[in-house]
DNA sequence: CATGAATGAGCATTCATTCAT
DNA sequence: GATGAATGAATGCTCATTCAT
């Protein structure tokens, strides 16, 4: 889905890789350089600072979430049978992308993503917004504020893969769906 | 309610204001020496380094938290009230002190917090723990993992705090409401 | 007059108007590249290295005001009106081309130039040393040390030019007048 | 003269050495530090950047020359013989100090230095400065322009400093007087 | 001959930590 | 105990130069 250069996505998956291990501020420059195999002045051809490289990469990043979100989605199914695959399709995705769970979690707060980027982000989400927007106007969903919504919908899928991860909780298939479900009866009608 | 040195005490209030405002790692010890008035000598002699200093505070905030969590609640009352008496004085406590979610948002995977502080933070937690196990045995909560309930429980506070203080959306006494309902509904029976 | 090739040129005018707008220090071979549309390739092509073009750069500019300086001389002329017809040929060309005196006078004192190259460009100034010592033969000239005299007058040319470029002090053709003048008397018998 | 922390001394007179050796931009930090035996941290502290170190090591070399340069004037003498005191004072401090020689020519153009400081260098002309109208004044003085004055004045001085330290030219008793008398020639009425 | 992506040594600067006073 | 000047390893970044195409 991309035409990054070759080189791009080596930097992106080492980035990746070392901030989900040390940290967005353990991670200088010149190890990404090491472990990727591409030199530092490389890695600034293609990208300006390190502020600029992990704000792409957050790009990036949240772009690939969303479309693994709408994957297999129908038209013909039930709303919420549809919420459950949105769920569902969100969860399995940060479980087998570990990397990209801890380094969006770090991103989540931290100063270096800009107000810009942050901006260019909540683009990606819109059809998340239409989709919630739908579920209000059926009367499916309760009637309260969609980033309200939107932000327990991400909740319980974030929380629900840290408790996984991070081994406190093993989620099999039934404590999954209890999650959903959890998630689902507390926003629906 | 601690005995702690007036000195420790400032140059905790001096650090939770300079991460929250510049971010872990953009506070050096020399910063927070020069706001708390203290010298960097002394903030050395009750703290062995600046991870020291974090993880400590770290237990400070938490415990501070779980004291303010519990305030007021009666041994009498029904078990939802209670629970909307908790989750109420949770959220109260983070939208009136914003420094201490934005520090304990920070800390939540940031490598700097040791396996060994989180565990003795979870301590703090027991009387949540209990009261979830409560709910569960009275069959008023819905019988699952303690630790995704727990999870949902502060994930909806600080999730719908952070949508307050970041003005995304004004929680006001109706959509305060609102919120806890969701995560009520969610969770009971 | 010369035989350079073409690229050999704008190689030289780029670098000439960059050092004098950022200085020796600040012009980066990949911005000549970029500015003059030349590649980093092509450049090495032509100049071993930086050091190798700065220098071969000097010994053109220095003998292009050389060739200025002699311009529109006669044989017939008094010897007074001769030197005032060098100091203004070489004063106008100064002005005429302040990125030529930012250069000079920025490497007259920087290491880059390899003593090999002020040698080189000592010969340059043979017409001049020739025609300040007619000056002394004819005790037109104060007999003094060559070097000192053709040193000054170098520097009397160079300080008005700066005055004038730096727009510290508009050179009118009355001061101008004057400022040759004073070189005149302080040199002349 | 100066209540300037003995440290602070050492590090001027350190980079003045070094940039005389190996210029202004050959002279990274880190040698400073070697040669100087201060570390880079302490540097730092003394001097937020390298630029301000280079550009309070400018004004405090500029301010030692001026102080120099009317060094045993007497308001007795004749003007001239003042004139020729000046030039003496500031002559012999050059050549006794080539390093402020080197490091002063070597600012005068390059951009490090900022508008502020030359600003605040002019400040201490200010006794040339008033010297100079004195003898137009006087009718000493050719009636020109102040400026003029001074930049021949202290290039005629310059010129011959490094004439003499380059070794072109061996500045002994009679030659010296011969570049004074020259520079006076040409000014004085 | 020409290109320009890639290299990596080198630089300015920061900051956790120490220790002489 | 308290101070804060001093340390120096570590980091982000630059740029002269090379070389595969």
């Amino acid at each position: 889905m991309n035409v990054l250069s070759e080189k791009v996505h080596v930097v992106f998956d080492t980035t990746l890789r070392l901030i989900a291990e040390h940290g967005l501020h353990n991670t200088p420059m010149s190890l990404v350089s090491k472990q990727s195999g591409i030199s530092t002045g490389a890695i600034y051809h293609y990208f300006e600072s390190k502020e600029t490289l992990i704000n792409e990469l957050y790009l990036y990043v949240k772009e690939e979430i969303m479309n693994k979100v709408f994957e297999d989605m129908s038209a013909d199914s039930q709303y919420k049978e549809n919420y459950f695959l949105i769920w569902n399709n969100y969860f399995e995705y940060l479980i087998n992308n570990p990397t990209v769970l801890s380094f969006v979690e770090q991103c989540s707060i931290a100063p270096i993503i800009k107000e810009e980027t942050r901006k260019k982000a909540e683009q990606f989400i819109a059809p998340l917004i239409q989709f919630i927007t739908k579920g209000i106007q059926k009367g499916v969903l309760r009637d309260t504020d969609i980033h309200l919504i939107l932000a327990y919908l991400n909740g319980s899928v974030v929380i629900t893969a840290k408790l996984h991860i991070s081994k406190q909780l093993i989620i099999n298939k039934k404590m999954k769906h209890m999650a959903i479900e959890t998630s689902w009866r507390g926003l629906a009608n």
